[in-house]
RNA sequence: GGGUGAUUAGCUCAGUUGGUAGAGCGCUUCCUUUACACGGAAGAUGUCGGGAGUUCGAGCCUCUCAUCACCCA
């Protein structure tokens, strides 16, 4: 059957990834013929993800280190799988229930919504497993993990797996040896998923914000004199003032307020320093006083160098508060709006005021417990309650007044006193998912002590057993590491693993010997399962345990509970216990990847493949994923997961801006796809991945490499043309052609570029060298070449080139492979009777030095120079391109003989030649192609424009002479011929010479045509 | 404010120990010549962001300024 025209990508790839599939060519250890392994593990995408750019780039450089590796037979293994990406997966699944009008999530309960979100992952999740199919990822599907595998809510029905186990087990060692713990802690809170998040999770956005300035009063009506200084020591200001004055851009958390700082050096301050002042909003009658302290936290020259100090509503004050033993008095609910629990505020006030007088010991469930929040604003979102507490403290008179010119009625200027609020471009924490505002929060939470597990991690670059590609990326990870902070763990959601961890009552011994029970006091059991905390729990308790189950809040049913049987006395009835009803963080099972999904903690086979090879990921997420793999994998494992990682750049439009939905320049590779052929689409990556550069992916360049497929298409059907059969793989010929030689040369050449680019990560090193050489060589000067031989009846030369053809173009399909699999898999199908399929093809080791016959490469470039000059100058003197016209040559050497000797046939028909002969001189109005060992000359005086030609020659001159120039500027410098080292002057000197030669030429064949102008 | 990177042909970008600038696309001219018009041939275009320094020699090293991007406060 006779070849198409092009290659159809849309109908043969899907065809030829069903065969690789089909024949399990993908799978760990395929084409294996050595036991060194090579295992990458795919970066894995949420399960509620879909194919894009980013991912289109990355599995093409994953994708191309497998095939790659696998062509020279290592063991092989690309571990694919899916996240259960907690906050996206539970989103995603409540809104599908909203939009089909299901019961929401709370209604359901935990267990029934669990079962919705199987359900859901089993009929949509993971629909980028099919799409990354249509890339030609050669994963092993077969062994596709996913990092809830095996969770008791799991249904029958999903792939079994013990991801689960292997994230238990962790959390379980860790919680042991001390290295995961529970504790209250200022945490980032998203008040729309109402759970805590990583640092990482939160981004920072600049947004125009406001800065109010308020007067916090004296106590008692006390006064000071408030003196402001310049720079250099004079008095600006002097006024007697009975407040302290206070810059804010969250007025709603004044509430909480535990103190006023300022930096001790603040001579503004001083003659205040530790008495007390009043928050000024709240009921009249209970105004907080609280003290006025130092700390070095303040910026004496921010604001009014005053700050109030929040504790439990923001991270700087959090500190200061830490430090100072201030009260952290929490304003907020879950949903971030004001409290509305606890005591009447006249109450809670009035403890407040106990503490801050110092009249009353507190600890922090107390305080915890006191919601500091007036009955007015009790309730009220945080924005409204923002507002209202303005207005109330600005019709009060405590807002710093400043002056303003407006309009009045008749539109005339006049001078008006406003409250002082400045527009102030302030960075506010928003959720990156949720992409509200991000409330710091004071709540029990699990974290893990990074600092104790940091270590090796950082070790491991320090000393270079885990390499950061591009270097850059080393500094930053040291940067973050260095400075880490505790991981926090525990979200309040249900999608994800469940903290192993189980509360009950503490056991309390009394002075008679006898013990009780003590409910508001829990004791902490961690173990792997429900079995093993009930044993716990029955070796100290003496009886085993009932688990609380579905209750809203756990903790509460058991006091309740508690309460309602100890009025019966029976004690025991009402002991029960339940389990943290939070979840781990996604990316706490994400950092088991490089393990968990060969089966750990089990002893496997696969467990071979670790550690892995190389990660290849983009650079955000070095922190949230890389990091931790590299930490938990030494928590556990005690090795490193990877000795080398590929950080890359988000991938942008061409413009390099960032693609999104509103802007509507997102790029769906799949549509490239359908338009180009994933060849295209992997090469354009391919092509674009110089290290640490930016990524622009440009449509144009996708079109530009589908060209390119359709050439080497082409060099198939010029085979096809001529005739030359492919009985199955091509054998290098032992050459005597001199262009035989010359292109096996050329391949060994490009082979060792090839491997070289990919070792260093070099991946579009790679490609434009094979770009170049199957285009530029093989295409454009060998198969031209060719075409005589072909045609000619000289039946050695004949067989021998047909047999360098197709080993040629063999290599170009082996070395493209990697990147191209599609359309070189199908070309490579074409012969009657391969050994293997392509993917499993045997990656050539020749190297250029075995290959390269050094008289073949020299004539052959002499050969290309002179085709290239002689059409060069026919374009020039506008000789007709079809037109074949007679040479001349003057003193032309052996060497120049004989390479025209040997090429003539080939040069004649590439440059349109018709005849050469042999001159003295060259006639008056001759064209003149000075080459090395002779000057060629096209005699067209008839034909030819005298001027246009001096023209031409004196325009090659005047380059010459720049080039000239250097030379000689150089060579003449005795100072370069003493330092320089001795190839680069014998470089430079020989190309002198050459030049000059050159130069000499085009001085004569300019002076004969001046003779007839 | 701190950090990282970038600034090279009209556009998008390469340029690995310093040896005198390249690719793709686009553009101009010619060509439908028996693999290929998703093609062939020829051609034009750069004070390598500005300035200074080190060096025989700097796109590359050092300093400085400017602009931009990203990350972290």
């Amino acid at each position: 059957m006779p070849m198409e025209k092009t290659f159809d990508a849309q109908t043969a790839e899907p065809r030829i990834y069903k065969m690789w599939e089909d024949a399990g060519a993908f799978k760990a250890g395929a084409n294996a013929s050595r036991d060194e392994t090579f295992c990458i593990m795919l970066p894995p995408p949420n399960v509620t993800g879909h194919l894009h750019v980013g991912h289109a780039f990355n599995h093409t450089i994953m994708d191309m280190l497998t095939r790659w590796k696998r062509m020279q037979g290592y063991d092989t293994l690309w571990q694919p799988g899916l996240d259960h990406a907690g906050i996206a997966t539970q989103l995603m699944v409540e809104k599908d229930l909203a939009e089909t009008g299901q019961p929401k999530r709370v209604d359901l309960g935990r267990e029934k919504f669990l079962e919705k979100v199987w359900e859901w992952k089993a009929a949509k999740g993971g629909q980028i497993e099919q799409q990354a199919r249509r890339l030609g990822d050669s994963m092993d599907w077969s062994r596709s993990a996913f990092t809830m595998s095996g969770a008791e809510s799991a249904p029958a029905t999903e792939k079994p797996g013990n991801f689960h186990d292997a994230v238990l087990k962790v959390f379980v060692e860790m919680y042991n040896k001390g290295l995961i713990y529970r504790g209250k802690r200022l945490v980032n809170w998203d008040p729309h998923f109402e759970t805590a998040i990583s640092d990482l999770e939160v981004e920072n956005i600049e947004v125009d914000g406001h800065m109010w300035h308020f007067k916090y009063p004296l106590a008692g009506g006390e006064t000071y004199e408030y003196v402001e200084k310049d720079e250099d020591g004079n008095v600006t200001l002097r006024e007697v003032r009975d407040y302290i004055s206070i810059a804010t851009t969250r007025p709603e958390t004044m509430l909480g307020d535990g103190a006023v700082a300022v930096h001790k050096d603040d001579e503004r301050y001083a003659p205040i320093v530790g008495k007390l002042c009043e928050i000024p909003v709240g009921p009249k009658e209970q105004r907080r006083l609280i003290p006025i302290i130092t700390d070095p936290y303040p910026d004496m020259d921010f604001g009014s160098g005053a700050v109030k100090i929040t504790g439990a509503h923001d991270f700087n004050d959090y500190e200061v508060a830490k430090r100072g033993g201030i009260p952290m008095y929490a304003l907020m609910d879950t949903k971030g709006a004001m409290r509305a629990d606890g005591k009447p505020y006249v109450e809670e006030a009035t403890t407040a005021q106990a503490i801050a007088n110092g009249e009353m010991e507190f600890d922090e469930a107390m305080i915890a417990a006191m919601n500091m929040v007036p009955e007015e604003y009790r309730g009220l979102d945080r924005f409204e309650a923002r507002k209202l507490v303005v207005e109330d403290i600005t019709a009060e008179g405590n807002a710093v007044m400043t002056t303003k010119m407006v309009k009045n009625e008749e539109g005339e200027e006049v001078e008006t006193t406003v409250p002082y609020v400045e527009d102030k471009k302030i960075m506010q924490p928003f959720g990156d998912r949720s992409k509200v505002v991000i409330e710091p929060a004071l709540t029990d939470q699990w974290f893990v002590d990074t600092a104790k597990i940091v270590g090796p991690a950082l070790d491991a670059v320090k000393e270079g057993r885990t390499k950061i590609m591009p270097e850059s990326g080393e500094k930053v990870y040291y940067h973050w590491l260095e400075n880490i902070e505790p991981w926090c763990i525990s979200r309040q959601l249900w999608w994800g693993h469940q903290i192993p961890v189980w509360y009950g009552p503490s056991m309390e011994s009394n002075a008679d010997g006898s013990r009780s029970f003590n409910v508001s006091k829990l004791h902490m059991v961690c173990a792997a399962t429900e079995q093993e905390a009930q044993n716990e729990f029955e070796s100290l308790y003496g009886f085993k345990p009932e688990i609380i189950e579905g209750a809203v809040s756990p903790a509460q049913a058991l006091i309740d509970g508690f309460a309602a049987v100890q009025a019966g006395k029976n004690e025991n009835a009402a002991i029960k216990i339940f389990r943290d009803p939070d979840v781990l963080d996604t990316w706490f099972s994400s950092g088991l990847w490089p393990f968990g999904t060969l089966g750990w903690p089990e002893d496997t086979e696969a467990m071979k493949y670790f550690p892995g090879d190389v990660l290849v990921t983009g650079q955000d997420i070095l922190f949230f994923w890389v990091a931790r793999m590299m930490m938990m994998s030494q928590a556990v494992l005690e090795q490193d997961p990877f000795h080398t990682v590929y950080l890359h750049q988000l991938v942008r439009d061409a413009k390099g801006e960032k693609m999104s939905k509103t802007k509507g320049n997102v790029i769906d590779p799949l549509d490239m796809i359908d338009l180009y052929g994933a060849d295209a689409l992997r090469f354009s990556n391919a092509q674009m991945a110089a290290l640490g550069g930016v990524l622009k992916i440009s449509e144009d360049r996708i079109k530009g490499y589908r060209n390119f497929s359709t050439k080497l298409w082409n060099a198939f059907s010029f085979a096809e043309h001529y005739e030359i059969s492919y009985p199955g793989d091509a054998i290098r010929p032992e050459a005597t052609q001199t262009l035989n030689k010359w292109i096996i040369g050329e391949t060994g050449k490009v082979r060792e570029t090839v491997d070289a680019a990919m070792e260093a990560y070099r991946f579009n090193d790679a490609a434009d060298a094979l770009y170049a050489f199957t285009w530029g060589k093989v295409c454009d000067w060998y198969l031209e070449f060719s075409k005589p031989i072909l045609q000619g009846d000289d039946a050695s030369a004949k067989l021998e080139t047909e047999q360098t053809l197709r080993w040629v173009l063999d290599q170009c399909l082996i070395l493209l492979h990697p990147i191209m699999p599609f359309i070189t898999e199908e070309l490579w199908g074409l012969a009657d009777n391969r050994t293997k399929m392509l993917a499993h093809a045997d990656w050539p080791t020749y190297t250029a030095n075995e290959l390269i016959d050094a008289d073949a490469d020299r004539e052959m470039n002499w050969v290309i120079g002179l085709i290239d000059n002689v059409r060069s100058a026919r374009a020039q003197v506008h000789v007709p391109a079809g037109a074949k016209v007679p040479v001349l040559v003057t003193g032309l050497d052996a060497k120049g003989q004989s390479a025209w000797d040997n090429n003539h046939v080939l040069i004649q028909r590439l440059a349109r030649i018709e005849s050469l002969s042999h001159v003295d001189d060259f006639p008056k109005g001759c064209v003149t192609i000075p080459m090395e060992g002779g000057t060629f000359g096209i005699p067209l005086a008839d034909l030819i424009d005298v001027g246009e030609e001096i023209a031409r020659l004196e325009k090659t001159m005047q380059k010459l002479g720049k080039e000239l120039g250097g030379l000689r500027g150089r060579l003449n410098n005795p100072k370069f011929v003493a330092s320089a080292p001795d190839e680069v002057v014998a470089e430079a000197k020989a190309n002198l010479a050459l030049r000059e030669n050159e130069e000499a030429q085009l001085k004569a064949a300019i002076a004969r045509l001046q003779e007839i102008g």
